[in-house]
DNA sequence: GTTTTTGTTGATCCGCTGTTCAATAATAAT
DNA sequence: ATTATTATTGAACAGCGGATCAACAAAAAC
């Protein structure tokens, strides 16, 4: 049997409890005091493992992202055609795991901790791209040179769904999130049926 | 004349103070001295005017509420068809007003902000209502009962379009951004023209 | 059984920051 | 001139939170 240290177990409850914390506050506004009380351990301790505060938040975030990197890279796999991977990306943008509350709140801090945190932004840029590049990829054998517009568009209305619920407005349900970036990948596809769409609730 | 104070022209000069200071730290990470220093007064003024640092941003994001407001009235006072109210509305949203990097870093603060301010949520809930009505209204005599489905489409658009920028990455110009939106609106109108889109940049 | 490594604690330090307040200056009112 | 009002300052207070560190406990290695 391979022997395991602490410092794993460690290291992802802190993580885990961070996000929590993060969630509970709705903002970095947290201390490291409050997130090792969450991880059941002591202050000291999450400093033994990260070095400062600035170091597990970031580390949570990179939890985040490859989190959701993983998703995405399950749901391509038995897709195929083009279209069907297009699909694939949106639900896992829009899916279940990435509307779990803690996740919701995560995500919304780190977006703004981006702007003066050189490594989150340049740990975010990397994502962004890599699933910008995925949808243009896709694109590409079905629209053409205009690829790169729709893609924008596609994701310009992943992220504002995102957003939208996150703000915990009278936004809609996460399931009409996804019909609606649907429909618009249809129309900018072609096959625009206006028609289906209102009856399709049902 | 009318005699007047200063107290509003200091408010004012500190309202400023802060969005600047907000812009320069990324976050709400900013004392009060640091606001007081950029518009040249004393710590003890700014809470002589505001009582908190609380009161201070809050304040500040009316400010900025309103000037938005302002903007999208503006613009729909010459526009008198349906069709045109709704580009008179994605024009005052994606405005170069709103692109202005204090405005922008300033907004996306104050999302997170929302989240565990109660006075700031509801703030921000008063205005997005105020549009999503000013959207659906523009949508009922164009696609009937779709309105309320179309006019959360093209929010999404507009933030998720808004927030790509504030992050900073190699997201489009805001000119783009516009005519991504009224493409859009144009489909979900049924007057979908595809193939006018890519030359209409000429 | 002793030594080394690993895991863990909590008290302590230090700097920062919101807030208070007494004092002062400047302006207006009488 | 004197009083009252408004404008403004910066020192002082108080609490908090990140970081440090010496000590202790437990397990592994020898």
């Amino acid at each position: 049997m391979p022997k395991v240290g602490m410092e794993p177990i460690r290291r992802k409850e802190l993580i885990a409890a961070a996000i929590e914390a993060i969630h509970a506050r709705g903002s970095l506004d947290i201390t490291i005091r409050d997130i090792a009380a969450r991880a059941g351990v002591s202050q000291g301790l999450a400093h033994h493992y990260f070095g400062s505060k600035d170091r597990l938040i970031v580390a949570s975030m990179r939890f985040l992202l490859s989190q959701f990197s993983k998703q995405v890279r399950l749901g391509l796999i038995p897709a195929a055609k083009p279209r069907e991977r297009l699909s694939a990306i949106v639900s896992a943008s829009l899916g279940e795991e990435q509307f779990r509350p803690e996740v919701v709140s995560a995500w919304l801090v780190f977006y703004v901790h981006a702007q003066k945190s050189t490594d989150a932004r340049q740990l975010l840029s990397v994502y962004t791209r890599r699933l910008r590049s995925n949808l243009v990829h896709c694109l590409k054998p079905l629209v053409g040179e205009r690829a790169s517009f729709v893609a924008e568009g596609i994701a310009a209305l992943i992220d504002g769904i995102y957003i939208r619920h996150a703000l915990g407005g009278d936004a809609l349900h996460f399931r009409d999130g996804h019909r609606l970036v649907e429909d618009y990948i249809d129309q900018q596809l072609g096959f625009a049926q206006a028609d289906s769409v209102a009856s399709a609730s049902a």
